[in-house]
Formats: C-alpha cells, sequence, structure tokens
RNA sequence: GGUCCCGUAGCUCAGCUGGAUAGAGUACUCGCCUCCGAAGCGAGGGGUCACAGGUUCAAAUCCUGUCGGGACCA
C-alpha cells in the first residue's frame, strides 16, 4: 500500500475530470503535478502543487483551479479536508481510519512492504567492486563493495530484474607483477633469501600462496626462467586472489552473481567484435591525436593509432583504442565487456567505481551510447574516499608501513553491521569520515546504534507484552481496533510509516541508497519520542495493564515500525537488532 | 592547463530531480526516570544556502560566470 500513489492517481483522476468538464483544456501533461509531505506539518498530511503547474498551460488563474480540484477532492472519503492555501496548494489532510490501513497493510505483508513497481521488467546490471586481483581488499573497496550491494537490492526491492558482477581486472600487467611477486614468495618457500623490488607487491598475504605453488609444482619452477613459469603462476595467483576477494565480500555479507573475467575477453573475437561494431557506425578512424593542453609532457610526440570518435558521444576528445603497434589499449577490453553487457539485452547498466576512475566516465558514457545506440542507459557512480579516523585522529594509511586497513580490519573491529551502514550514511560523491570510535559508541550520535536501539526497544515490549499475556502476532494485532490511536505522535509515526514506499521509489530513482539510511534514523527518532511521551502521559504507553484492545492498537503501531525499520535494514544489508549489548 | 565532485548553523551533514517560515546531529543553556531499556526525550538561541547574474508564479535545488576545497588526467 503505497498512500502517497493512491493520492496521486485520485488528483490525477480529478484533473482528468476537470477536463472532461472543460475547467482544463485537454492534450495537458500531468507530469510535473506531485504529491507531496509538506515540510511544516501543520499544512495538513499532503500537498499538491497541481494548480500551479497547470496555471501557465491551461490559461487559469492558479486559484480558481486549485478551488475546482479541491471541490471534486474533498468528495472521496478518504480525505477529511481539502485546503486552498498560499499561492495555489493545496493542503491534503487524510481520514483517520487511513492511517490504520497502512498498518494493517503492513501486517499483513509484512516483508512485501516497500516494495515498488518502479522497476517492473526493467533488466539492470550493476557492476561493483571490480577490485584487481592482486590482493585483499581495503578500505576504499569497501565503500563501493557496500554502495553496490545496497544499491543493487535497492533495486530489486523496488522491483527491478537486477544482476550484481565482479569484472577481474585479471588481463593486465598487473597480473604479471602478482605473479613474479608469488614467485619470489615461492623461492622463499624454497628456503632463499629474496629481495622485494619495486613494481613488486611485498604483502605478506602472498607467503601463503607462494608456499602453496610450492606444494602444487615442487621444485620444477626453481632456476627457470620467466618464460617457462609465468604463465601457470599468473594464473595460480589470481585464483588464489579471487579465492581471497570472495573470503572478504562474504565477510561483509556482499553477494555477486557474476564474476566476470576481463581475460575471458581475449582470443574470444569479442574485442574485435565490439570495435568492428563502432566501425560499422563509423566511429573508428585512424589518427593522430592533438597533445594535451597546457603543459606539453616531455615524452609526447604524435602517433597515427585507432582512435574512437567518443565525441560524437559526447566526450571531450577521441580515445585511442588500438596503439600503433597494433596493440589494445586498456580501454579496448573495457568496450568489449560493456558491449557484452548490451549484447546480453539489459536496459540500464549502472557502474560503481571508486573517484579514482572519473576520468573514464565521459569515455564509458560514450562507448555505450555508441553500442547500444542509446537504448542502454549507463549511470556512472563514483565512491568518494573514505577517511579513517581512531580517537578522533586522522589515520593514515600506508602499505610500506604495514598501516594498510582492509576490509577484514573493519569487519573485525566493527563488525559487517556497522561498517555497511556508516558507509552508507554519506551520498556516493561525498568524502566519508569513518570513525573506529564513533562507530561503536552506543549514543545517538552514532546512527546505528540509533535505529537498532529503536529496533530492539520495541521487541523488547513484544517480549514483555507476550509476558503479560498479550498476543502479538501479526495476524491478531491485524484485527485490532486501531481508532485509539490518535495522538499526535502516535499519527506522526504512522505518517512516517506510511512514507516508506515512496521514499523506496525516489531512492530508487535516483541509484542513491544512502536516503534509505536517513529515512530510517528519523523513523527511529520518530519512535523514540513517541516512547518517551509515556513518561508523561501514561496513556501512551505501549502496554496498558488491563486493557488488552488498546494494548494491542499500540503494538500494531510499533510492530508495524519494527518491519519498516527491519525491511529498510534488509536493503542495506544490516541485521536488526532483538536486545542491545 | 583540462575533466569530474563539493561549498548549507561554530563543527559533521540531510534537504523529496523547482515548492510555503531551509532541517537533523554535535556543542552550549535549561527541563524530564516510583514509569514498557534515560544507551533516551523535550525546550531555547544559532543561517546573506560561497559570490554575482539568468530562467519563472516559485531557486539551496536548473543555466552561465567568478572564487575556494578535493579527486583524477596529461
Amino acid at each position: 500500500m503505497n498512500l502517497f500513489a493512491e493520492i496521486r492517481s485520485l488528483v490525477n483522476d480529478s484533473l482528468q475530470q476537470m477536463q472532461a468538464q472543460g475547467d482544463l483544456p485537454d492534450g495537458l501533461s500531468f507530469d510535473a503535478v506531485t504529491v507531496e509531505p509538506p515540510r511544516d506539518a501543520a499544512h495538513g498530511d499532503m500537498a499538491t502543487n497541481a494548480a500551479m503547474v497547470l496555471a501557465k498551460p491551461s490559461r487559469c488563474k492558479p486559484r480558481d483551479i486549485a478551488q475546482r480540484l479541491a471541490t471534486l477532492l474533498s468528495a472521496d472519503p478518504r480525505l477529511a479536508s481539502v485546503e486552498v492555501a498560499g499561492p495555489g496548494f493545496l493542503n491534503l489532510r487524510l481520514a483517520s481510519t487511513l492511517w490504520a490501513d497502512v498498518l494493517r497493510a503492513i501486517l499483513a505483508d509484512p516483508s512485501g512492504y516497500g516494495r515498488a513497481t518502479v522497476g517492473a521488467g526493467i533488466k539492470v546490471h550493476v557492476e561493483y567492486v571490480s577490485a584487481n586481483p592482486t590482493g585483499p581488499l581495503h578500505v576504499g573497496h569497501t565503500r563501493g563493495a557496500v554502495f553496490g550491494d545496497a544499491l543493487a537490492s535497492m533495486l530489486d526491492f523496488a522491483g527491478y530484474d537486477v544482476t550484481r558482477e565482479y569484472y577481474i581486472n585479471d588481463g593486465g600487467a598487473q597480473v604479471d607483477v602478482l605473479a613474479r611477486s608469488v614467485y619470489l614468495r615461492y623461492l622463499e618457500a624454497h628456503g632463499q633469501e629474496v629481495a622485494f623490488e619495486d613494481g613488486t607487491y611485498p604483502g605478506d598475504y602472498l607467503i601463503a600462496v607462494g608456499q602453496a605453488l610450492k606444494e602444487k609444482v615442487g621444485d620444477s619452477y626453481l632456476g627457470k626462467g620467466e618464460q617457462f613459469w609465468l604463465e601457470d603462476v599468473r594464473e595460480f595467483s589470481t585464483l588464489a586472489m579471487m579465492e581471497l576477494i570472495r573470503e572478504d565480500l562474504l565477510a561483509l555479507g556482499v553477494k555477486m552473481d557474476v564474476f566476470y573475467s576481463e581475460k575471458s575477453l581475449y582470443g574470444t573475437g569479442l574485442i574485435e567484435a565490439a570495435i568492428e561494431d563502432l566501425k560499422s557506425k563509423g566511429l573508428i578512424y585512424q589518427g593522430v591525436l592533438e597533445p594535451p593542453k597546457g603543459k606539453k609532457p616531455e615524452d609526447w610526440e604524435p602517433r597515427e593509432q585507432t582512435l574512437f570518435r567518443s565525441t560524437d558521444h559526447g566526450d571531450d576528445v577521441d580515445r585511442p583504442v588500438q596503439k600503433s603497434d597494433g596493440s589494445w589499449t586498456y580501454f579496448a577490453p573495457d568496450i568489449a565487456y560493456h558491449y557484452d553487457k548490451v549484447q546480453r539485452g539489459f536496459d540500464q547498466l549502472i557502474d560503481v567505481f571508486g573517484a579514482d576512475h572519473g576520468g573514464y566516465v565521459k569515455r564509458m558514457k560514450a562507448a555505450v551510447s555508441a553500442l547500444s545506440n542509446d537504448k542502454t542507459s549507463l549511470d556512472i557512480k563514483l565512491t568518494q574516499l573514505v577517511k579513517l579516523f581512531k580517537n578522533g585522529a586522522p589515520f593514515k594509511m600506508s602499505k610500506r608501513a604495514g598501516t594498510f586497513v582492509t576490509l577484514r580490519d573493519l569487519v573485525d573491529q566493527v563488525g559487517a553491521d556497522a561498517t555497511r551502514f556508516v558507509m552508507l550514511t554519506r551520498k556516493n560523491d561525498a568524502p566519508l569520515d569513518f570513525d573506529f570510535d564513533k562507530v561503536m559508541e552506543q549514543t545517538k550520535e552514532n546512527p546505528v546504534f540509533y535505529v537498532q536501539y529503536a529496533h530492539a526497544r520495541i521487541c523488547s515490549v513484544m517480549r514483555k507484552a507476550q509476558l503479560a499475556g498479550v498476543a502479538v502476532e501479526d495476524a491478531v494485532l491485524q484485527a485490532a481496533d486501531l481508532a485509539g490511536l490518535t495522538d499526535a505522535a502516535e499519527l506522526t509515526l504512522a505518517a512516517k510509516l506510511a512514507e516508506f514506499p515512496r521514499l523506496i521509489e525516489i531512492a530508487a530513482r535516483s541509484n542513491e541508497p544512502h536516503r534509505i539510511a536517513f529515512y530510517l534514523y528519523d523513523l527511529a527518532s520518530e519512535f523514540h519520542a513517541l516512547w518517551n511521551k509515556g513518561n508523561e502521559h501514561p496513556e501512551l504507553r505501549f502496554l496498558q495493564e488491563g486493557n488488552l484492545a488498546t494494548s494491542q492498537a499500540k503494538i500494531a503501531l510499533i510492530r508495524a515500525t519494527a518491519v519498516v525499520i527491519s525491511n529498510g535494514l534488509g536493503i542495506l544489508g544490516v541485521q536488526p537488532a532483538q536486545e542491545m549489548r
């Protein structure tokens, strides 16, 4: 049940009726008409801007339209009052029975409440993490992983057909470096002294891989040249790293549908096919790029190479796909990968990248636009840096000094739930401060705690109610007489619950899961307020001794609140707490 | 030099793809436990929404430019 959608369509119907009666001209678009909660609660439960939006195209005075619309709307039993206000707003007050309907709808189908249909029939592909398979995931990857995962879950909740995918960059020079590094560890496992020069990965996590390699191949690679072992060690090491990464993701609660290998693009003709597709559209040519503006780099010289005319699709300069020696640039496999996504029939693509990939956005969008003839949309979400703090002081990461914070460090220290929630309390494109101590704090300053505390309190009341002999099953609560819920704080809470489906739609449309985290904080706040109001007004306490019916009505309200918190947290991948410890 | 992101209360940040008197947290002042978890709640002060133009019934929100901060490319 989506109250806002219902009233929105009621407004729409009424507007059409006005057209039929000749009060409004034909051919008007109602797209700009909104029904939303007013900022000021004194203005009622909902407000619509219909009259103001339609005034100009219909050449009527806004207040006249508002007046006629108000007359039509007020005939509907769902609306208790309709008032024209200000320049032509219509302020709507809902019949009090509607709030009870919302609660009953929540209790009738708890796990389904808030699910939307905005994404029905739309196939969306979300690519995230996609870290190089050269080591464990670190803090930066964690943010991308959490964001992408929550985004995918949210889209799923909003009705989209979602595919979650990890692109394994196992085709570039970095996996050769990995192989050489593992080879050093292999020599070490054979008792040799080794030195890790620049351009190798000295991390301890490769010790076990070198050991495992020794167990697999014995001494057969000792004293041999690179041409003899590189390919096999590369394969072996990449697999080991992906195993490590999968475990990291699992610890964070991130699941992928597909792991897609870059290497699998080579030798299958896919890259050639993608470039051929662009060529057939006249977007591939031989040419020489202009030197970069500003300071000329020392080693720049004009070279003829194969270029993609990305400027035809919004890019700033054309991009090379093949170097003068015939080898592919790093961009070519990326094109091929997205070509493959388009071929797989997705309607929408979303790439979640770190902010350091900001430079690729325009060319990737150009590629997808060209490859799909603008039929497939590509949204690229960049996640900004995570700044770590300990005891309020910035905490510098350094691979060299070994103060390198991994995903595991985070999860081990603060838990997957807190890590995930905190990472979602900022917009993806804003930098994030992650304070180890604050995340663990049990105060309202810590949003994870605050939301969990609300849920735990509700569970606590439910436990107490059961001990007192009050039936609290959803089926029983649904049948309760909810007419007694009349206090302002109770109705505010119910109104907040009614907003949830609308919030999901808004958040899903803009690919912004952080909105859910903020909503949950607000919801928790309304709940805590109501709880405390019970201190001064005993009649607002949830358990009313000796009054079974009233208790059940109030418990229906907070049980519905717990359901929404639980659904919201579920999208973010966070377990709701039954009790605080 | 170019591209992208950001600039909102002392501090950290929301702000519904354009709506009414711009909101939370924190900090400061004051009040609330004989009571379902006070790990909480309520009240108060605090703003030129970086700046200047533009678009319109309406701009923190959209467009242009300037300044400041960050990320990246060369």
